[in-house]
DNA sequence: CTCGGTTTGTTCTCGCGTTCACAAACTCCT
DNA sequence: AGGAGTTTGTGAACGCGAGAACAAACCGAG
């Protein structure tokens, strides 16, 4: 598979711009990829891949296509090769250490979520403000005063914050983060972070989910 | 998520079709407009709605176009009117009943998140398939088996369905409520869940949330 | 009543993302 | 070796959404 580096361009690897839209989408093929590892699937075409990542094969085939060129015509692409081009892609080769502040429910469940080690992530520090929650043991992991968060970040080189407190103290602690050097915000509390430019905060939010089905819901209703 | 064009005219109001990109963010503009009313506050600009709502200005009022012209030029949006219409155009301005199946680590935040309650949601049961989780008493609910999943659909009118299981269960879970009836399912399992077209689906997936964000990250290490 | 200042609703343009369609490239069979 | 059958990678067309810019509409002062 030498023919990757021949069609290499100026940079490197790897440098070329991804659209968002596809980058979204590359974890989503990392997992198709890994449930057909796993059932000892060696080459899938790109219909394949596409049906089972739930989109259409053009879309996945030029999506790949901002990559490299990976697979072979006529014949398909060689699954573990797809695989861990696109975890290296990604960057989930190596592990990131990650840190969460807030650890009420939410926060524990994402604690205890088994899918972030395997994924390339780990939780180095499980962090709260309430002296209450202190000293718990929360899927093996002491919860920390928040303001440890500074010691934490330089310790571990974070990167990673995940925000899983009210939404009052949401935007505290995303200032705070932002000031040990986190550069990378991933918020569950419902509301808008004010951050700098070059951080990045993607939000999810379950009550505006639940709201999108409620309006197409209720548009079904109207028509029945 | 392609919503077909169903019933495109005669219709009084609130029947236009409103662009699915909209639709994702008038949730985000009826929390802005909650906490401006809190605040006591009666009239607002759309920069000022903006700014509450992390938009753009522009792209606000050509949102809020969509709906009709609740505005008065000149003056802004007088803030409770506005509101009540965005909750009328999703349509929570009546209580969506919901039932959560998998009541594990995230399931259980998710029966105690306040924030469905309060924007038109009634979780109005917890089902799990594991006997030794039955009879729990969360959020105020005991756990029902899984089984009891038609009756309560029945009974409750359920139209939406949340599913927090592990990835293997989320497929038989989903072809289950598909069954029963529920046409809107907010999917955590880290699966691509495959159901007929009129059903939808929006799925939250923290892994792949996390993956984005490494992406950029890594990238930014990149460069400097 | 008129005029200046303010803010909405809308039109227009541009760029991104999706999809189609096909040439290039590979395998297998004869 | 050559041709038939597959499948990838990509150029081109198309549609949707974002943002700028402006006319229409409203308020208040004089």
């Amino acid at each position: 598979m030498e023919r990757a580096a021949v069609t290499a361009r100026t940079s490197p690897e790897s440098a070329r711009d991804i659209p968002e839209a596809t980058v979204a989408r590359l974890p989503v093929y990392l997992r198709a990829l890994t449930t057909l590892s796993e059932q000892g699937i060696g080459t899938c075409s790109s219909e394949e891949l596409a049906v089972a990542a739930g989109v259409n094969s053009a879309k996945l085939r030029k999506d790949l296509s901002y990559l490299g060129s990976y697979g072979t015509r006529g014949v398909g692409y060689d699954v573990d090769y797809l695989r861990y081009q696109i975890a290296r892609e990604i960057g989930v080769t190596q592990d990131w250490p990650v840190v969460i502040v807030g650890i009420g429910n939410l926060g524990q469940a994402l604690a205890n979520y088994s899918g972030f080690r395997s994924r390339g992530f780990r939780v180095v520090a499980l962090l709260d403000a309430d002296p209450a929650r202190r000293d718990e043991v929360v899927a093996g992991l002491e919860v920390g005063p928040f303001d440890d968060l500074e010691r934490i970040v330089r310790e571990h080189s974070v990167a990673i914050g995940v925000i899983a407190t009210p939404a009052l103290a949401a935007q505290d602690v995303a200032d705070r983060m932002v000031a040990c050097g986190i550069t990378s915000i991933l918020n569950f509390a419902p509301i808008v972070l004010n951050v700098p430019d070059q951080v990045d905060v993607r939000k999810v939010d379950l009550s505006i989910e639940l709201q999108i089905l409620a309006y197409h819901e209720q548009r079904k209703g109207a028509t029945a």
